[in-house]
DNA sequence: GAAAGGCGTAAAGAGTCCATAAAGAGAGTG
DNA sequence: CACTCTCTTTATGGACTCTTTACGCCTTTC
């Protein structure tokens, strides 16, 4: 399971901006637009991280992150626009793990949010499985599923699936696959990509001999189907 | 005892200001001019958290950063005279807990070498057990009680049980699993693993020719069931 | 229509990985 | 010093993967 993000903020732009933008990178997030239920929705959803801004409408920031600190130990990442110098001895010294001033930088605060996860220990986000039209590959487990059956590949077969998967529709060279999975020396021979090919179908092709998925672009390449 | 700090910088006047300042507030400093001295020093003196700058003569920062990184989970405080994002981006992801800019205010950079020190020093975060299927691990007291039964185990048995338990599902690569347990030196020496895995699934595998938790996922690493 | 070369498949051999047993090294204890 | 426990290292058998080769079929080219 992806890891659990609070982003607490009073401004709905600010809000609108860094939720979606964790989202996208595989966090599960979720919000708050005050200190009263920030510290409830802590105590609820137990989150991995805080992001939490300094100018909240009804209690002080680093009144919240003192609260916080004093039940859990999640790393809290602080937002705030004022970047005087004892804004941030205070907040870094009642609990707070970081502190970073608005306006921010959108990849340096992603990065933060990882280096904070990192130390504590937190699986970095999931990447997503590729579904394809009754093909599910997830990368995170190592596991094919077709039509609800698991099919055993190897690493491989399971490099080139994933590879040809992560482009359908588009055609690719058999230089460019040779390249990909074997490396630049192996560009000039495309005997192993057609048993590798044929292994590959044998294994997730309903009828391996008119493929559905892994489609023969002849004198060019592969190409997976796109439906 | 006083924490140890090893401070890394090029500029004489830069050391000459920030190791007296640390050392009048109770820390024991030690320093070092160029990356290579650097990681001699980390091996050597064992500290409990490094001011690195990225400018230094010898070795990039960010590689010194990295190489420490391998062997040592000692924190980090960048010190940067560059601001851009991409380049703190860089630092963070490659194992860094903080990045600071030139100029920077004497008070926060000692605030964040508080934060820094006091999220090493704390206790590993609240470990409350992990119970999967029949299966309790207590990593407080060191514990594992299957199905009523206590298990004892080795201190690394139940580093490893417990790496793995933390992922259930996902797939560890033999690689990660040796950094984790062994260190980055060991990453090409599966058969430890290997080994380890064997006695492991002897004492908590109810029938460890068939396991039940611990999973092989052949050419690739090992999983834990999640079911 | 014939030659050349790509494509799919099968099969053999070399190499690699896994599980297990067991011996040796090292630390700690009485 | 002897004993115990843990960890490392080595050896072995079995299973699997990957590479390589071979051959029949098909498409393209001339």
């Amino acid at each position: 399971m992806p890891p659990k993000i609070l982003v607490v903020d009073d401004e709905p732009n600010i809000l609108s901006t860094l939720a979606p933008l964790l989202r996208t990178r595989g966090y599960e997030v979720s919000t708050a637009m005050n200190g009263r239920s920030a510290i409830e929705a802590v105590e609820h959803e137990k989150p991995d991280l805080i992001v939490l801004d300094l100018g909240l409408p009804d209690i002080d920031g680093v009144d919240v992150c003192r609260a916080i600190r004093e039940t859990m130990s999640v790393p809290i990442l602080i937002l705030s626009a004022r970047g005087a110098e004892t804004d941030k001895v205070r907040a870094l010294d009642v609990g707070a793990d970081d502190y970073v001033t608005k306006p921010f930088g959108a990849e340096e605060l992603l990065a933060r949010v990882r280096a904070a996860l990192r130390r504590a220990d937190a699986p970095p986000p999931a990447s997503e499985p590729i579904v394809r039209a009754g093909l599910v590959i997830d990368r995170e487990r190592f596991r094919v599923v077709r039509d609800g059956d698991e099919v055993r590949l190897t690493p491989k077969e399971f490099e080139l699936l994933v590879f040809l998967a992560q482009h359908p529709g588009r055609v690719l060279t058999h230089r460019t696959i040779l390249k990909a999975i074997w490396g630049a020396n192996a560009v000039d021979q495309p005997e192993h990509l057609r048993v590798l090919i044929g292994a590959l179908r044998k294994k997730i092709e309903p009828i391996p001999s008119t493929p559905k998925y892994i489609l023969t672009e002849p004198w060019v390449g592969y190409r997976f189907a796109d439906d």
